[in-house]
DNA sequence: AATGAATGAGTGTTCATTCAT
DNA sequence: GATGAATGAACACTCATTCAT
């Protein structure tokens, strides 16, 4: 009736598991200093108070200050990221403008979940602290464009996918983002109109 | 036998002067020091000593750090802002295409001027550090572009031209400086056209 | 039936036994983790990881940091001495400079045999860390010399054999020492040849 | 009427007054602590509190801790080398032995000046941290005695000069300093006696 | 106006030691 | 006994700013 020991992998587990949350409670840390402090004011000691734990911890899960500040980037982006491809996997199959709309709302909307964040990601950091993970999406997603300025029939009338992919991707991207942190005098979807009538003529001149 | 005095604001002017030539002196080191040490290793006494004067003179001119490397970055601006304007002045009576190709142009060779520092500010600097001076800039070209669209004849099939300069002017700025910072396998002349096909078939779409 | 219990001192042997062999794992430890790292950087931590164990456990068999360093140079001392004593009562009834000769190479081929702590020993660490062991080596040789210039028939000329002995002691350590870890350009041969000769000439003059 | 204004150089003097003072200040400073607080709790912001300045003052005047004590170091070991430079140059035209007794008698006063730092130099010091001063020294020194050996009249009796410089010059230095740290049962004269006969019977074995 | 020495709170990081498990 | 996460005081060093001269 012994109930069988489970595998040693698994036993090892609740170790694990607090290794893996006190890392999670590390990032939250960093990530509530980041926002009520600022980047400049971001330090350590900062960061350990907020986590309720002494400077030295801080270093058992993370090798120096920098590891800390971009693992709450990467986390931050990483959800980000779930959420576009949950956005954008429900919509492939609409016509051109309609996934247009589809995907510029679902972005907007992930762009909105926390806007805080954005907008210390956005103003706060410089662009060096997160470039390669930026530069790895836009990759990423622009690889992902131009496959399907290529696939859909009719085709794209395109001349280089990767160029327009490359165009569409950076000025998706920055648009979107500009509009969440600027709050412009613009109705929202007086602006999904214009960017997806933008992305239409462009990709689509003769519709 | 009194010489009679000049007016204030006249005695003044030499003491302006050297006090203009100061500063100067000191956006200049500064400028020297971001771009040979970068943003982080920028601090108040390697601009004193690059400008040559003593650390406690700098507050003499500047009332904190911050404020010397905001006016570094001012000065670049307005470097930049002249040139442009220079650029579109001279093609403001072109027909559409040939306006936005040849304004595309302008803004790609002075955006590449200084590549240096446009890499500095595009990813080092906190987007915080330049955020105004950035914004009344897109302001203003955007008040310009609105007009513009709103005073050609024919008239651009814009609905709402503010809307339409918003993201025009971001999208422009956005997509020309990551051209210079990322140096994409495009050749230029390839982006100048597929960016004014990108612009013309959104103003007239008729076209 | 009871089995008739080992008598207290025989039952613990095998619990001392596998104290004593984690002893010796954390000054071995120790020796690699000080050779490797230097005396700076030889760290609780390096040495725990070096011996395979968790660093608090290194506080069951040791009080504190020190202990652990001063094991380390115990040993290699005890070693040193181990070699010493063999070669030494090898040739105590060789004449007088044959015996000061082979006790020279003897010590010299001691002291070669670790150059690499030697160094460490000799450069890196404060005398402090092994002044006792040192001293309490220099007292137990000084007795020993002592005894022997007075034994000796004819007896050495020398009016207190106890001040030639501290002489002797601490001049032939010492020369011997430098000469391994200097290097100098000076064969083998003909330092223990000089050395002879000076020790030679200092207890027997007459010669 | 009007004084000439002395040259730049001198009138910049009190501000290099100033500066060394500091320097002279801080190394005290470091000294007292050294000899108070020992080598590891010799920290910057101890030898700052001692100097009674700010830590960060310190790196007006020196690069970082370790120019700071090797300061320190190299202030002793060049007031002993003043020491020794005038109590050598009283007596070299004395016959062998009474030279070689004065300039021990000099040796050990210059040595029992300062006792205190003596044994922190002998015995906390980890030798490397003076190791290029004193292997200096020892050569100067040592050329020295190889140049005297050779010249004196009669030349002394030994083969090979730079050899027998070598061995003297380091026994000489270790035994001197151990006689004074050690403070063993024999009395000076004794002491100094019986060096002097060990070397004069190594330099110049018919006498 | 100009200096530049002085400041001192702050930084990121280390590590001998403890103690709940 | 053994663990290893947690500690937290301490470290060397930086730098924006001040102020007596």
């Amino acid at each position: 009736m012994a109930r069988p020991r489970p595998p040693a992998d698994l036993r090892r587990k609740p170790q694990q598991d607090r290794s893996r949350a006190m890392v999670e409670r590390i990032i939250s840390a960093g990530q509530a200093v980041l926002l009520r402090d600022g980047y400049e004011k971001a330090s350590t000691n900062r960061v350990a108070l907020e986590a309720g734990i002494s400077p030295g911890s801080l270093y058992q899960y993370f090798p120096d200050k920098e590891s800390i500040l971009t693992a709450v980037i990467d986390r931050y982006s990483d959800e980000l990221s779930a959420r576009l491809t949950g956005v954008l996997s429900g919509h492939l199959d609409l016509p051109g403008p309609e996934l247009v709309r589809a995907t510029l709302d679902g972005l907007l909307d992930a762009l909105s979940e926390n806007v805080e964040f954005l907008r210390l990601v956005g103003e706060q950091l410089p662009r060096s602290q997160f470039k390669d993970k930026a530069e790895a999406m836009e990759q990423r997603i622009g690889d992902l464009v131009s496959t399907y300025l290529m696939v859909q029939r009719p085709p794209a009338r395109v001349q280089e996918p990767p160029t327009s992919a490359w165009i569409l991707v950076r000025l998706v991207e920055h648009l979107t983002v500009q509009y969440v942190l600027e709050s412009p005098a613009i109705p929202r979807d007086r602006f999904v109109e214009e960017l997806t009538r933008l992305i239409v003529a462009y990709v689509d001149p003769g519709a």
